[in-house]
DNA sequence: CCTCGTTTCTACAACGTTGTAGGCAACGTT
DNA sequence: AACGTTGCCTACAACGTTGTAGAAACGAGG
């Protein structure tokens, strides 16, 4: 049922080489023997074995795309763009879950898909720098700062300066108790270690204190772990009038705290999220966001990684910075 | 920097067949060359090449799973538990996206990743029996009854019953004037129509009349066709006192439509979806739904691809059916 | 008519792996 | 002592493709 560029060759008089040259668009080829040969091809339905193909050219055209969990909003859409952008290269794309667990990601990392693919977007949660360190392995893209200074190449967006930019657009409004929900261990959470210094610079740019007590910790970035954090805080008799959310998920979790406590946002309380995922344009309130520019991310992941692997591959390393916006909605108003 | 069992052959003193068969794990390898092969493989991170491999053996370990979007929440849900199902068969999963469009799922189903992939699971939302009819191609599991009586294996849930049984709960309420938000035209929307008959028959069971003007249609079932569906009730004059969204994320833009005209959910109006994804348990109100065993789903979906591949690929088509069952939240309390 | 270059095509080897067939010891059985 | 059996290992070929080298056919230029 499965033909070979063999039966093809038959089929069309010629030799299997020439079949391969015409798949291949090589130019020196009659029309007519062309002619002949792509008869024979689409009569026998012909597709090439790519794990052939591969195996002769030591190219796959696979890429895999490593995120912690697929059905986080965030990185469901950008695994949408990559796939996207990926498509203009002519790879296909192989996702991996790490869970965000670091021996997975190490696994990952190091290759677990083995010769099967070209290169590698990543996305790392709890990865090091040593991990990576050493690694003979594919050709690799990080996505986000989770890992400084890293031997790879990366595409990341100003943390701090958009974290700085979302909190003064709520200083601007004439919030002055802004509590800060996301901060993590610094050794797991480069993300959360910068947005807190932006949210601390603007704080600072503003002349209001940092206190302590308006910074809530959250383990992972989850809905739950939003409202649990929001829930603590008020537990704790805090009362901010706005509260800046590290990604978007924590921030759905704390306007779910908010409401649970009777208390209205924005009329009471303001929300401000990070990534812009689907969910903020539909909640209620709406949610005012930072944007990142997912689409540019995953394009400017799958340039570097295409001209990692068609240049030289011990270039150093090249960092790239992608945009983003701020979406004002529903969830801020002036106090 | 790669090394190829030639490799570990030289280093170990032994033949290419034998450290092949010690990668195999094949049982007649004496425990000291077993060793020594093994420190081998280890001293060069020996990692046998996939396309090779897969040259010879016929079989690449790599399936395919084709959505139509990635970022809407049910099939990255969903993904993520192919994922892991698939890792219980040592399956790598390549992500297609189809984009629903009946071109690309044909490119797909006809086996656009070519010998790359051992079979397929697949998800279509255009495609068409005929579309499907006579494909040679790789192994095949459906998913959803999109395509009626196709040739290939499928996973389904009871739609119509569990429609059947949302619909009943909100009229054990107390609701009669129950609207249905989704509706698609027959040959395009084959869970819509089964969807739409559950309600049609928990309404007669109950004595209640199948009202027309209460049922609107929603070309996609993403946030915005929800929310536009419902304005579209409200802005006609139709006024109900529940809404049954055939999934959730119409359901999500039902409640914003809602809160936008100043209703509330569920004093007002009772609203209800279908899919349980993740944001419907966070939103507000937290909404009442169809939770469709998605793990399962995922789960009956590889095995049948396994037995597929394993056993008779001529064999007739099975069709499993998967659990459900009805998560009860705060969208829904008696009128 | 010869030479040379170009076009068109082919034969062969190689990519890295595993199935098959078989060889050589070592052992137990007759 | 001869024989079969088993355990362990190896050589070889093949999976389907493409790069390399080169053959054959042809035309142009001398």
């Amino acid at each position: 049922m499965r033909h070979r560029l063999k039966d093809v060759a038959e089929r069309a008089g010629v030799s299997v080489k020439t079949v391969s040259n015409v798949v291949n668009g090589y130019v020196h080829v009659r029309p007519d023997t062309r002619a002949r040969v792509e008869e024979a091809i689409a009569e026998l339905n012909y597709r090439p074995n790519l794990s052939a193909r591969h195996l002769r050219k030591g190219r796959t055209g696979v890429i895999a795309l490593a995120v912690p969990e697929l059905d986080i909003p965030y990185f469901a859409e950008l695994a949408r763009y990559v796939v996207t952008a990926a498509a203009d290269y002519g790879w296909t794309v192989l996702i991996d879950q790490t869970g965000g667990r670091r021996e997975q990601e190490r696994v990952v990392a190091s290759g677990i898909t083995d010769h099967l693919i070209d290169g590698l977007i990543f996305s790392p949660l709890a990865l090091t720098a040593e991990d990576l360190a050493g690694l003979d392995g594919t050709p690799m893209v990080l996505l986000g700062e989770r890992v400084d200074h890293g031997p790879a190449d990366r595409v990341v967006i100003d943390n701090v300066t958009a974290a700085r930019e979302i909190t003064d657009h709520l200083i601007k409004l004439g919030h002055r108790r802004i509590a800060a929900i996301g901060s993590q261990r610094t050794d797991e959470g480069a993300s959360a270690r910068l947005r807190l210094a932006g949210y601390a610079e603007a704080l600072r740019a503003a002349g209001l204190p940092y206190d302590e007590t308006l910074v809530a910790p959250a383990p992972a970035w989850h809905r739950a772990d939003g409202a649990a954090a929001m829930r603590g805080l008020l537990t704790a008799g805090v009362r901010p009038d706005a509260v800046f959310c590290f990604n978007d998920t924590l921030a759905l979790g704390a306007l779910r705290a908010l409401h649970e406590a009777g208390l209205r946002v924005p009329e009471d309380v303001a929300v401000v999220g990070f990534d812009d995922i689907e969910d903020g344009r539909f909640s209620i309130p709406t949610l005012s966001t930072v944007a990142p520019d997912k689409e540019r991310i995953a394009q400017l992941a799958v340039e570097l990684l295409a001209h990692r692997l068609d240049g030289d591959r011990a270039a150093p390393a090249k960092e790239l910075s992608a945009p983003y916006r701020l979406e004002i909605r529903e969830s801020t108003q002036a106090p």
